[in-house]
DNA sequence: TGACGTAATGACTACGTATTCATAGGATTC
DNA sequence: GAATCCTATGAATACGTAGTCATTACGTCA
């Protein structure tokens, strides 16, 4: 005989829609009606054409109907493979996206200097919008990626230069909140401890601590960790106590994870010799035994402006910046018991 | 003139092999090769072609590729939207397939009854491999996938019927080394929280250290926290304190780190009055504030295991199952000082 | 009853690529 | 110098689908 896709068990070559149209007896074309736009199908023809179709166990191809279609249904996304708030971040938009039908194919990178080939291998695939989650993509590689008429979105770079849209936490405001915090607690010394200094939104937040700290006559130096890990953050404790602070402003929680383990390790108690602040509100803060002072950033929320960004493809020829307010959630590392 | 391309700016349709074929006055074969053939092109061509691409800011069509080809270079995952644990995998993973060349196409789900639309969805891409990562995917669910021709792996998920290949960490000898090590701690009586109870991995854990305590004369009477979260573990500790055991072992460390600080806030010490033993080597047990005894998956190697027969096409058709050991980390969680 | 609109369906083509087949030069061999 | 082989290239086709256009059947209205 002409076909030789066996039923179910063969696992040859997946089913068809010309497979499915000849066991149904009815044409290809109605066939990929039947699924793609059902209601101009007749009832009858609709169920004969399914059942078909479940007997020969098919599933319509995504890449066929992608290239037909000019459109993927598909969302990219460009991710750093390390990093617990990254994790975070790529969790949430996962959940959004798939509450709307969007797909998401994953691009990590180790180091910055990868990006460039990531992108290249990006562009081969027409996805339908691309999240850049990461703050240290060059606003020429944002521009790169631009021409891709599809709308692409920068988590945590804000004001991305206008090229594309942006979704993130108000940095400046919610240090801000923190170090206005600190100074209702008494602090009259602090430090800011920072990953890296040549982020954006790294240097957001140590501008936004500063100034706070700045209108109360505190002065705030600048420590770099130099990465956004617990172990940075850790290595961070001896510069911190030589400069004696009353409070250490860190610019993430993984760092301040670090930190806190660091000064405790060389018998410094938090809160009673020393306050900290962090800065994300990862899950971990919320823990009992960590119960870290920081700014929450609302996960989902941005994640659900991220996504709903991407799937609008009039975002992208309009970049717009969407920028959220944190909340301040106080724990035991800036209760002093002595005021 | 015939192409309405723009070159760069215009942001238009993407550029295809066709435009570059005639920017560059070859065929549109010849830039085919000289992208998936560079060897067939003569020298010269090749440098004309790549310039005329550059030009154009060409990037081959991945899908029409996949199209022609029949086969993608993506690997389809389907893994839980939430947990400290898969967030890490899923990590480990994607690091090691795009070193293979492989991109990953992300799918999560919130609850086990979705499993079976989207593994619907799986199928529409006609992925080159498939992770499925959780271990609450049915044997006949994983056998529907098993039609598609390419490679499945079950993650933490061993034995997986004999339908797909599994990758996983031994987790009966696991759980034996932890309770030997509780044993020679002086443990004569202990606990186990598990997460959920019908879980297969949950189950082995279980049974490895039931045994191993048993061998020593230790019952270990059986605690379900109902989640593999933080929160379920914090609840647990009213039912762990009732029964007042030397020592608890949690099938999990994310449920571990609840355990531990819903037993603290009840002015349980750790590990003066109890000793508390995790399970996966998370990133956080290590902090030196929890410092927590547990088995460490060897995640990167897991994950190298997982690539290596998600990229082999002959595995599709050859099963195979792979069990790592992992090792035991000591932490100040079991730690006696009186002993 | 004939003209006409509507619903349902089929034949056909294009999406962008990889690949087979055919062809044209050169270099090589006897 | 002719027969042969290899390399580089072009023309043509197929992958599986969506959508355009044409066709049929049927109900409606004048």
């Amino acid at each position: 005989m002409a076909g030789g896709t066996e039923v179910p068990g063969g696992g040859a070559r997946p089913a068809t829609s010309t497979d499915v149209a000849i066991e149904a007896g009815v044409s290809q074309a109605t066939v990929a009606r039947t699924f793609s736009a059902p209601h101009l199908v007749s009832e009858g023809t609709r169920e004969r054409v399914s059942e078909a179709a479940a007997r020969l166990g098919y599933a319509p191809n995504a890449f066929a109907r992608s290239l037909k279609s000019q459109q993927s249904n598909v969302v990219g996304a460009v991710v750093p493979a390390y990093g617990e708030y990254w994790q975070n971040v790529l969790s949430a938009v996962t959940r959004e996206l798939a509450a709307r039908g969007r797909q998401l194919l994953l691009f990590s990178f180790t180091d910055p200097g990868e990006v460039d080939d990531v992108l290249d291998i990006v562009r081969q695939y027409r996805v339908s919008g691309l999240l850049l989650a990461s703050a240290s993509i060059r606003p020429d590689q944002l521009s790169a990626m631009r021409r891709q008429s599809s709308p692409t979105v920068a988590f945590n770079q804000p004001a991305a230069s206008g090229l594309v849209s942006s979704v993130s936490v108000d940095n400046e405001s919610g240090c801000r909140l923190l170090a206005s915090h600190l100074v209702d607690q008494g602090c009259r010394t602090a430090v800011f401890v920072g990953g890296v200094s040549s982020i954006s939104t790294d240097q957001a937040r140590y501008r936004g601590a500063a100034r706070e700290m700045g209108d109360h006559g505190v002065a705030l130096p600048y420590i770099e960790a130099g990465a956004f890990s617990y172990d940075a953050g850790y290595g961070c404790a001896e510069r911190i106590a030589r400069l004696a602070p009353d409070a250490v402003m860190v610019g993430s929680d993984e760092v301040a994870f670090g930190v806190i383990d660091g000064l405790e390790s060389r018998g410094i108690r938090i809160p009673d010799d020393l306050a900290v602040t962090g800065f994300d509100g990862l899950p971990q803060a919320a823990w009992a035994g960590i119960d870290l002072t920081t700014l929450v950033q609302p996960t989902d929320l941005l994640a659900r402006h991220a996504a709903e960004l991407l799937v609008d493809t009039a975002s992208a020829s309009r970049p717009t910046d969407v920028v959220v307010d944190g909340h301040l959630r106080i724990g035991r590392t800036t209760k002093r018991s002595d005021r």
